[in-house]
DNA sequence: ACTATAAACTAATACCATTAGTTTTTCAAG
DNA sequence: CTTGAAAAACTAATGGTATTAGTTTATAGT
């Protein structure tokens, strides 16, 4: 009706979201987005640089909204109980949010300040999580990566439908994260 | 010229590869290929069940090519030899062919018979490897699982530019993957 | 009350996948 | 050697997509 619909950029990356998380991201369309709100596709360049900036701005969201959760699972926790709460927080968001974890490890080399300082965040809570295990500043950016490598790796293979087999995916994330951290403390 | 050009399976599958790892895997449709074969695009239908049945083409192809590359590196290694040697053929291998790569995960949910054989002969190559271990059967499907996420999450996040800092990654990758298999033996 | 701006709109373009229907070449059977 | 059928190319057309240009309208601030 009005010209006026009221929308702003939290209300259109959460209903980009909802759609990606609900079928999928490639039906995170521009005009599919439009007509969840109400609105002409062409209306969107108001508030979004074309479907490239929305992805942008997903990614950041997720990776947001990740951290968020990630961090709340640690309470208190420290050493290995803080990193198999990591480590199940992680999972879980990605199994809630399958199409906004996805559009998370998306966006490229272009250097959007915002992205990469969500990305760094989420990067410094584990650096910090690990500084428990007193690792030298070199050898503990390669367990991180590691870490990090893991987590992304069980999400993602599993999205895809990787594992086949019906043995609890879970079951393996806590024995391989164990397995992970003797090693560490072996080292 | 002539209305018959020739064209088959393998020549368009390794056609569309070469997009893919030139160009990036959203570059590779049916237009751009159809021009690159010097041909129309409804032509690739006689050969190939449109677009979705292309990316089935270029997973399953893909995941053979990987395949054989690790198993080319292992000659007659065994243990940690052999696990070194089949982390560096498998970044090796998403570095030379990146967009390839990325298609190899991509197949989904649909039973395509193929794609899952190609899937479960590298799964075996794993397993089979692992069993220098001895480990019982259950713990030998969890600890095959955290390996191949951990080479998926680090050739993943690679090729997205995760990785900013300077530091090598493949000395990340040596190092983790030492501390995992310390892990192994000690637990 | 007026005006400038922001946010919506319509219209148009270009690219893509896909389907339908047609032509042409090749190959094999008579 | 001819002929006929099947395979592989083609043209034409449709519907969906992003994007740009130019226009209208509501709203917010003077």
């Amino acid at each position: 009706m009005s010209p006026r619909k009221g929308l702003d950029m939290p209300t259109i990356v959460e209903a980009a979201a909802q759609i990606a998380d609900a079928s999928g991201v490639e039906e995170v369309t521009l005009a599919s987005l439009a007509q969840k709100l109400g609105v002409r596709s062409p209306s969107l360049y108001n508030h979004v640089n074309g479907l490239g900036g929305l992805r942008v701005q997903l990614a950041i969201y997720g990776l947001k909204k990740l951290t968020a959760a990630v961090t709340d699972s640690l309470q208190d926790k420290t050493g290995d109980d803080a990193m198999h709460a990591i480590a199940a927080a992680y999972m879980a968001f990605a199994r809630a949010h399958p199409g906004l974890y996805e559009l998370t490890l998306r966006s490229p080399d272009d250097g959007d300040a915002e992205y990469a300082a969500a990305s760094a965040l989420l990067v410094d809570l584990l650096v910090q999580t690990l500084s428990y295990y007193d690792l030298d500043r070199e050898k503990s950016i390669h367990i991180v990566r590691g870490f990090r490598s893991y987590l992304h790796g069980f999400a993602s293979i599993e999205q895809k439908g990787g594992f086949g087999m019906p043995i609890a995916v879970d079951e393996s994330i806590r024995l391989v994260l164990q397995t992970y951290l003797i090693g560490l403390r072996h080292s």
